[in-house]
DNA sequence: GAGCACTGC
């Protein structure tokens, strides 16, 4: 067995930070090798390569001495498949406790648990599990390491608010700033508190680790000192762990460009033209740029007899069909050089198999984005990296890092998250990166608006709770509930499913768009499109699914996306299943379309507007605010301008866009919410 | 007549 450091024992060389009570680890901790068991002799030693790995002992070390231990870690130390395992070896899952490990995705959590299975012989969802929406791969007291995306473990504290089978937990990637991260490290600061031998583990990157530190920094309170004398430390620790990442030589122009798609051809050009072979990966900000760019590089090489034949010039974006967006994985052609014109897609989602990427950065972003950007160009050997703008306009204008998402969102479901787990005085949650006043008031009268929260914002019985039981937005959650008496759930259910995988923007579509199939994919929705609106055009499209028996051909005959359908049924069945336990009759309404409208009305009448008399461009305003708005173009009530319509969210680009547009009638707004509209006497309903 | 990215419950 490899040796550990275990409590009473000489404690493990570390040096005392400059900043006051920071620990850093100095390095150097080479745990003295000892053999493994022959069996597991190369996965072991695999293990052992790590950079993770000699600092073992003393993250167990810090681990066991402090109620909150913050790790610094590159990409590729290998910190999150290995630490879950020391902590195991050393005794932390015994006594039927378990040791988590939060994710923000679902798909690492996935990966990583597979990973970890392997790695201590054993099949996975016994003694190591995950948890991810729609997929429970545990099993109750075998499990012992248990994988999770934070969204779980946040839906996991309404059962048991202080997470009390846990002995640590791992946040990891918390530098990612996620809605859910944040909550989740909001309120495990808070469980800290009832729950002193509770051991955080926060994994983020360098540049957030102080704003993480002060935050679990906390004052010391008399209970408190008392635990500090039980030899756990309060203050939290931070150590580093290096990476395995290249390095990446950083090279910036002299002076700002004007035309940045000019300068990145320019420097594309320049770059194949003096450097030896390697692939090029460029970042743009869109579709139109990207496009441009190709062009651009296409005459050049038509005009210039010196850089033709070498460039293999590929477009990235998500609205680039699959098989477009696959061939930049295809391995660059002997005597080539592969150019990559993307948008920052390829930041984080993407892996791109490429030997040597040089790689160049446009557009204010924040330094953080722009050192994983760079970073992309190191990860199978030495880069390069061209940014485009100066030097001095890195260092002193860009911002650290980008504005947490919590502070630039709709607060909506994080309050109403937080009520039902107890959390009363939301203005006063102590949050890593609090979102301003004025956002949280906003959200919570629109709770109350949706009597999701009484007079004393408390959650309404039986409407809060059972909207606070459904994991989406509140508003899609009403309509939920108020289908109920409409009779229409069935049809509700898939609407809603349709809303909610089509989050913001296009991702995730019902509908297959992009450049060349426009006029086809357009003919196709004509034949869905319902004089209601986009609603009712989804419930046409989801019945000519199930009408073809769920079947891929039919969905590309008719230019819907397969993929988000497959989705949809996946969201819907889980829906049912919600809406059932909260005591909703699954019925539909066959054709009666009225229904399906007013429940629409129950949950967005908030999102009311009316169209401008005499507007000749299809303008219309909002009840709530008066704001100037328009129906999207991809709406098939695009051009239709019916006087009274619901959208169901804003787009905001060179004007404010409705996308997914219902008509209604206004004396059904009253119906749904008397509170809201008696205090709209200035907007007379008519 | 419009689309930078798309996670999570």
């Amino acid at each position: 067995m490899a040796q550990f450091w275990k409590p009473g024992t000489e404690k493990p060389r570390l040096v005392d930070d400059e900043e006051g009570g920071v620990l850093f680890f100095s390095g150097g901790f080479s745990s003295s090798s000892s053999s493994s068991g022959y069996g597991y002799a190369s996965i072991e030693k695999q293990r052992q390569r790590l950079p993770v790995y000699k600092y073992r002992t003393a993250i167990l070390y810090l681990v066991e001495t402090h109620a909150t231990t913050i790790i610094v870690g590159e990409t590729g130390s290998g910190k999150t498949t290995q630490i879950p395992q020391f902590l195991k070896e050393a005794g932390w899952a015994s006594g039927g406790r378990l040791i988590a490990c939060t994710q923000p995705r679902r798909l690492a959590v996935q990966a990583v648990a597979s990973r970890v299975a392997e790695e201590m012989g054993v099949k996975l969802g016994e003694e190591v599990g995950y948890t991810i929406r729609f997929e429970d791969v545990t099993k109750p007291d075998v499990t012992v390491l248990k994988f999770l995306t934070d969204g779980v473990l946040l839906r996991e504290m309404m059962d048991d608010p202080l997470l009390t089978k846990y002995s640590v937990i791992m946040v990891d990637e918390a530098h990612e700033r996620s809605i859910s991260t944040d909550i989740l490290l909001g309120l495990l600061k808070k469980v800290q508190k009832r729950r002193p031998e509770l051991r955080l583990i926060i994994s983020s990157a360098t540049i957030e680790a102080k704003a993480m530190s002060d935050f679990f920094r906390k004052r010391k309170k008399r209970r408190e000192l008392e635990n500090e004398e039980n030899g756990i430390q309060l203050e939290p620790a931070i150590l580093s762990v290096e990476g395995r990442g290249f390095n990446v030589q950083i090279n910036y122009v002299e002076e700002p460009v004007q035309d940045y798609v000019q300068a990145a051809v320019s420097t594309v050009l320049l770059i194949h033209e003096r450097e030896p072979p390697g692939d090029i990966l460029v970042f743009l900000t869109g579709q139109d740029d990207i496009d441009g760019a190709v062009q651009l590089i296409a005459d050049e090489v038509q005009t210039s007899k010196k850089h033709s034949p070498g460039l293999v010039v590929l477009p990235l974006y998500s609205g680039l069909p699959r098989a477009e967006q696959e061939l930049v994985f295809s391995p660059t052609p002997r005597g080539k050089r592969k150019v990559i014109i993307s948008t920052n897609i390829a930041e984080t989602s993407l892996t791109l198999e490429i030997t040597d990427v040089e790689n160049l950065v446009v557009a204010p972003i924040s330094k953080a984005s722009a050192k994983q950007r760079a970073g992309r160009a190191g990860r199978v050997r030495p880069g390069k990296c061209y940014r485009l703008y100066a030097e001095e306009y890195f260092l002193n204008h860009m911002s650290n890092e980008a504005i947490p998402e919590i502070q630039r969102s709709n607060l909506v479901s994080c309050i109403i998250h937080l009520k039902a787990l107890g959390i009363d005085n939301i203005l006063g949650f102590d949050w890593p990166a609090s979102p301003s006043p004025e956002a949280m008031i906003r959200a919570l009268e629109v709770l109350y608006s949706l009597g999701v929260l009484d007079d004393d914002a408390k959650l309404t019985s039986p409407t809060g709770f059972q909207v606070a039981e459904i994991p989406l937005d509140p508003m899609i959650s009403k309509m939920i509930i108020a289908s109920n008496q409409f009779g229409c759930s069935e049809e509700i259910i898939t609407v809603a499913a349709v809303l909610s995988i089509q989050v913001k923007l296009f991702a995730l579509s019902i509908w297959i768009s992009g450049r060349g199939i426009q006029k086809e994919s357009d003919e196709a929705k004509l034949r869905f499109a319902a004089a209601e609106g986009d609603h009712v055009t989804f419930l046409n499209v989801y019945k000519g699914f199930l009408q073809s028996g769920k079947s891929s051909q039919w969905c590309h005959k008719n230019y819907v996306n397969y993929h988000a359908m497959r989705k949809v049924l996946e969201v819907r069945e889980q829906l049912r299943r919600i809406a059932q336990r909260i005591g909703i009759v699954l019925k539909s309404c066959e054709s009666d379309m009225q229904v399906v409208r007013k429940a629409v009305t129950a949950g967005f009448f908030a999102n009311t507007c009316r169209l401008e008399e005499y507007s000749h461009n299809g303008m219309y305003k909002t009840i709530r605010g008066s704001q100037e708005v328009y129906i999207h173009p991809s709406s098939v009530l695009f051009r239709v301008n019916p006087k009274w319509i619901i959208y169901s969210s804003l787009v905001s680009t060179d004007r404010q866009y409705m996308r997914n547009v219902i008509s209604i009638d206004p004396s059904w707004l009253l119906e749904a919410a008397p509170h809201f509209y008696q205090l709209q006497q200035s907007n007379p309903l008519h």
